[in-house]
DNA sequence: TTTTATAGTCTACAATTGTAGACAAAAGAA
DNA sequence: TTCTTTTGTCTACAATTGTAGACTATAAAA
């Protein structure tokens, strides 16, 4: 199999990984099988696909499969913003920012710097952005 | 079938839509053809399947198809956008906002209009957002 | 050491998605 | 009015995804 996204189910598996920094598929099995209501099948397969995708790596201990993760955190949820605003008409960054910052939690020091990155763009900022989707 | 999400393939259709407000399978097919290098077969496969899904209507003219949006485009880029966070861990909410803003094009307008729902929500902000990734 | 519980690897299978050909009916052209 | 082009509807088919059972090799317990 080769890269494509990391699905729904596998972010799931992701996450986990991220904030263990490396785990078990037993451990895994534990957190996952209350919270998804999934069999330890389910999340060997996903691991499995994790690794074949090359979003994870294994290390042996022994028999056992070490799990850590091949992407960083960050990279990975700035791509999949990223994909999420190029199917959108930029016509509505704008609001879709806006509206999605209203119903998330933000520290003030985020805030801070979101503020910061905007008022920096502010300066070179179009008066307009223009819909280019019937372009090409 | 029943609705789900919007897939990458159908969000090229549904821009065309919202941008012209209605439009025939042909009108579709000049346009995305060339874009996508996609059959017209392919189109109509996409658009009868968004009408399955809801997010597109037909009306009839003649035995022509007219097709229209059945959702507004900025609710539909509002919940796609809100799908992706939902999928991250939140501590990572502020970059990840910080860094797609650092890379789409915004007017002025829209900048001020985040910058203060930014502002408004910073008084009730906390200092930091916690991690949940392992809870439940 | 025999039994049992685990963890790992394969296989399975339905639903969704990307992509498109086949065929029929109606409309326009000759 | 017959031929050709459009358009619409069905069917097709491989890849991906969600979800999990079967089988195997250990390791732990009895």
């Amino acid at each position: 199999m080769e890269k494509t996204d990391i699905t729904k189910s596998e972010w799931e598996v992701m996450r986990i990984v991220w904030t263990l920094r490396e785990t078990t598929s037993s451990q895994l099995t534990d957190i996952l099988s209350k919270k998804m209501d999934w069999s330890s099948s389910t999340i060997k397969t996903l691991l499995s696909r994790l690794c074949d995708k090359e979003f994870l790596g294994i290390k042996k201990d022994g028999r056992k499969n070490i799990y850590y993760s091949a992407i960083k955190e960050q990279a990975a949820y700035d791509m999949s913003v990223k994909r999420v605003f190029e199917s959108m008409c930029c016509m509505h960054y704008g609001e879709t920012l806006h509206d999605v910052i209203e119903n998330i939690e933000l520290s003030k020091s985020d805030i801070d710097s979101i503020i910061d990155v905007l008022k920096k763009k502010r300066d070179t900022a179009p008066e307009e952005v223009h819909c280019k989707c019937l372009e090409e």
